[in-house]
DNA sequence: AGGGGCCGTAAGGTTTTTCTTACACGGAAG
DNA sequence: CTTCCGTGTAAGAAAAACCTTACGGCCCCT
């Protein structure tokens, strides 16, 4: 559900979701979801941008937990993916980011389970 | 709390400090030097790096504040030029996120408004 | 001289990231 | 059946990031 906050992540992962942040893109996705949960083709109308590269972008911020998608049956049968921002604090600062550097492996990844399927 | 921010920096800024943060190396960099202020050579053997490639990321980090160099003379005449991080604390929520969005110009640099076609 | 420390930068190649175009599926309604 | 809505993915080009090697300079010491 979140990405944990006050205890404050791994360096790994904050590693990973600074640079899921790090993108114009992006950026306006998580805020846009931050006003309320939307489905993919409709996003993709209201940021002005091609289908495919929302996916990209979302699958993106999914796999470092930041936002979320669910597939849902509308009434009339339709097959509908929404998606809604994780609630995440994250606080920088140079003392944060010298501790998260401890654990730090560098090649990123690591991937693991931090939530179930 | 006065070199980088504190009325929250604009979405092109928050974007840059995101982008510069976002790489294990600057991360290190970063934390290194929240340690105390060190000069390149020294910091290279440190972090284990090619002083090329630490002056590199030094640039980035410089270019958006996170860190300022100064250029002195030992006793020795020697030119050492020392680097030491800027006092910054950003708050990263989902609705922080949304308030940079509002001033994102996207494949701006920092410079002024671009109109889209 | 030659060596050592420090500073910088240009050239070049490799690897990632980003983005487009094109395609395939399912169901509802004309 | 065709068209419009929604979903997803693959392939390849373009752009940006990253890193190394190699070179240039300055000053001091043996």
């Amino acid at each position: 559900m979140n990405v944990t906050n006050v205890p404050a992540l791994t360096g790994n992962e904050l590693l990973k979701v600074l640079a899921a942040l790090a993108n114009p893109h992006r950026m306006r996705i998580v805020g846009a979801l931050s006003g309320g949960r939307n489905y993919v083709s409709r996003l993709a109308r209201d940021l002005g941008m091609s289908r495919p590269l929302l996916h990209m972008h979302l699958q993106r911020l999914e796999a470092v937990g930041l936002v979320s998608g669910s597939l849902e049956e509308t009434t009339g049968g339709q097959t509908v993916k929404y998606y809604e921002v994780s609630r995440f604090a994250l606080d920088l600062t140079p003392e944060s980011i010298a501790e998260a550097t401890r654990t730090l492996t560098d090649r990123a990844e690591s991937g693991q389970g931090k939530e179930r399927e």
